[in-house]
DNA sequence: ATTAATATTTAGACATGTCTAAATAATTTC
DNA sequence: GAAATTATTTAGACATGTCTAAATATTAAT
């Protein structure tokens, strides 16, 4: 059915569309060449390509968006990326912090056959451990009701369901301060000065700057 | 620690490997070139590189062997292999013959972390779902008694534990007589005609071609 | 011990994905 | 709206792993 790519390929197109759910309409060279950490010119030249090969419209200077094709295929990465980070974190107990970069690696495996096993094996999952929805084998997934935890107001409460920001460093700041999915958090003041905000959490009182407390998603209880 | 290498790379030093068991001394451009399904001048080049980087020792015209950090490095390869195919045949339920070819895909990818802890998942097994022995993290593994169901004499019987060729449609082949690891079977009669040998396992007889049946690795009961 | 057959290597080419430096287009700024 | 800045593309190069065809070694045969 679908045709084989390279793994380079599928990270351009896993890029493309990240890049095209926060600023919707087309992406432009060098922000893909940002997060790929490339040349822009070789972005230039890998569009073409994936152009060439339907996956994208691609107009020079115009930047790029993904076709359907592309789409349904990009959507199937991170369908696989998302269901290994679950085996990784639940069933191997591989710490948070190192299961993204082992995910990166692990979402090019080509079998379908091994996905649905795993999928099945996992109970078909339909949030990956950093709070992201799963897209099931056909690319639906499901979207949920959250917000920054640096909206929560003072006195409420809400349930930790996702990171926004995989970036390991930031992981493992988090996983020290003992923040993590799954777990009831309560605002309890901000700090006008430096805009850090202070919350309480398993009895404990924690502290988080701004800008932290943006990247953390929860749903309000 | 060791020199990160490519799936390419990995691949011949697996098939040095694999030929070096069956005949010792050096391995032979051809029988390489042959195994990975590719030219005797690509073998060559590659050889070189090996060589450049230590992994081998070569000399033009007279084949390759596995230097000191070759062979741990082949071996690494033979663990990884290994372990996931007990993954995914026993955890994920994945059928036998289908699991040879993914598993030559999860072998590359190269955390040791993932490994260790895939291993204690699976509770250290000693032996893969066709019998070959696991090398444990330092690279040492177990050997065993085991001879060819061939050998089986009539009246005596036998516990299968491996499959000595892992051709696909040969897995296939098995699995439809309902052979697999685990089962007891014992000899009945050899044909002198064909050579084909007839056996009983779970109250039914099967009937295997000499080849078939030499294929077959057992423990004697 | 030549000749014939086989195995291996060299030479030169190609595809993929990358790069730097230079050229060109688009956008901002004053 | 012309000049300066920024973004993007082109040109030309390189590394990796592959190939075919030709040259050279090795081994087998008579």
């Amino acid at each position: 059915m679908s045709v084989e790519l390279t793994a380079t390929e599928e990270n351009y197109l896993k890029s493309i569309l990240n890049l095209s759910l926060q600023a919707d309409i087309s992406v432009s060279t060098n922000d893909i060449a940002s997060i790929l950490n490339t040349s822009a010119a070789s972005v230039t030249d890998m569009l073409k390509k994936l152009s060439q090969k339907e996956l994208i419209s691609y107009q020079p200077y115009k930047g790029a968006r993904l076709s359907e094709q592309g789409y349904k295929h990009a959507t199937s990465i991170i369908r696989k990326h998302r269901l290994w980070k679950v085996f990784l974190y639940q069933s191997l107990n591989i710490p948070w912090e190192a299961v993204q970069e082992i995910a990166e690696e692990l979402e090019h495996i080509k079998s379908d056959l091994l996905l649905d096993h795993l999928d099945a094996f996992l109970g078909f999952p339909k949030f990956d451990p950093h709070g992201d929805p799963i897209p099931n084998a056909q690319g639906k997934y499901t979207l949920r009701a959250q917000s920054p935890l640096s909206d929560l107001q003072p006195g409420k409460s809400g349930l930790i369901i996702g990171i926004k920001d995989s970036e390991t460093s930031f992981l493992k700041y988090l996983s020290e301060k003992g923040i993590g999915i799954g777990k009831s958090i309560t605002a309890f003041e901000q700090n006008r000065y430096d805009l850090s905000m202070t919350f309480h959490m398993e009895r404990k009182e924690i502290t988080l700057s701004g800008k932290a407390a943006q990247h953390i998603l929860i749903k309000p209880l």
